[in-house]
DNA sequence: TATTCATTGATAGTATTACTATTATATTTG
DNA sequence: CAAATATAATAGTAATACTATCAATGAATA
């Protein structure tokens, strides 16, 4: 149970903000306006000096908040993947079918995201677009093992260790479960980013279907290797 | 056979670049240099007057090749996917037997790239390695899809096109085959970023074991459908 | 042989970015 | 009320990502 619930209030590490945003109003002005922003123009036109003006502050205070604008985006992934852990850990935890739970696990992980009240200035859908479009943004640079050492991507990587034992559980003989783990996560957010981009690379158009695919991907590996 | 062979000497779309770097001496030392460098420091960090003072030239030189360096990291790329698929094409072209055929173009696609020295000034495993470390960035980007109507990503595209159709002869049923044919490309790029920086999130740590996940995961799914 | 033409190099200049530093002002707390 | 804290305002810096102009060179051509 120790690791249960592990990211409810969403609990990100102190090393990536200078001061909490959570502890004030500005701080909270800031997550909720850079989702809205970075969203609409991108991660690389974004810039605290127009967050600043957006949100009616200077561009000073949210240097107090945060160093630099990838030290936000880690922030707002880190957030985001933290949400999504609660929801699989919530959806799968009182299924005792290993089959069941991981057939729920992979339905949590590729469905679109829905709006969730309980976190009134965070826009996940919104979030979840820039999941997509950025994530791979914060890992892709230089300074990616500095950063990993540092525990800039625990959540991340404890989500795909949990979806990992799920997959152990179904089929303990598989020898690729946490390659299939990271290709289902991973996979799921390009899915949706060919959907919109380049529609001929991919099959799934209609809402469920990147579930579907993925289901039918897993299982079928699975299965056969159980009945092989 | 229109199409085969479509890139042998790696045409690459005029309006990437302002003047075709094959075409002079210099051209082609903004390709060579250009790739150990963006491998050395990233893309971020590099910049057109650092490789301009590495090859003992002029910023401004390298302007009258390409408008800026993303336009460069398109080059790049698109190169290298013209380059990828030519491998695929030739290897794959004398095979009759379907099975056999995507076995190979899974390999050709998942395995570890090997110096090619029929183009002297390009390093094709460094080149890869950017691939893996910069690829997504040329597409996620806001520009997307205007880019991608000047035509800017067709290599990669009839990339996936044509593996997509080995897939379908395999299994005409399958119902994804372009979204598998676009999960083991990008895929594969992404377990070897993670065996190198996330080892935890993977388990293709020896050579080939990527491209027996992929395969793997491939033929229970398509063999499958086949038996079902 | 002189010219002109294309390529490259050198220099300067601009707007923007990504900050840092300092000081002022407002608000909260002891 | 004083002190501490948070935020705002302003200024300044180095680097980036260019654009523009002009000079030097060398090759092709009239």
């Amino acid at each position: 149970m120790e690791r249960l619930f592990g990211s409810v209030t969403i609990k990100i590490n102190d090393k990536i903000f200078v001061k909490d945003p959570q502890s004030s109003d500005l701080g909270k002005r800031i997550i909720e306006q850079s989702i809205l922003m970075i969203n609409d123009i991108g991660f690389e036109g974004f810039t605290f000096k127009k967050l600043g003006l957006q949100i009616g502050s200077n561009e000073s205070s949210i240097y107090r908040y945060f160093e630099n604008k990838h030290k936000l985006l880690l922030y707002l992934t880190s957030w985001y993947w933290g949400w999504l852990e609660y929801q699989l850990v919530f959806a799968t935890n009182s299924i005792a079918d290993t089959s069941e739970k991981l057939k729920k696990a992979i339905e949590i992980i590729t469905r679109p995201t829905v709006q969730d009240s309980a976190f009134s200035h965070i826009n996940e859908v919104l979030l979840n677009n820039i999941v997509i479009n950025e994530y791979s943004k914060s890992y892709l640079t230089k300074e990616i093992d500095t950063e990993n050492k540092e525990g800039y991507f625990v959540i991340y990587k404890r989500m795909i260790e949990r979806f990992n034992e799920m997959i152990n559980a179904v089929d303990s003989e598989y020898k690729y479960p946490s390659s299939l783990a990271s290709t289902i996560l991973e996979g799921s957010l390009h899915q949706y980013f060919l959907k919109d981009h380049f529609p001929s690379l991919t099959d799934c158009h209609e809402k469920g279907d990147t579930t579907k695919y993925f289901t039918d991907l897993a299982f079928h590996t699975l299965n056969a290797k159980q009945n092989g």
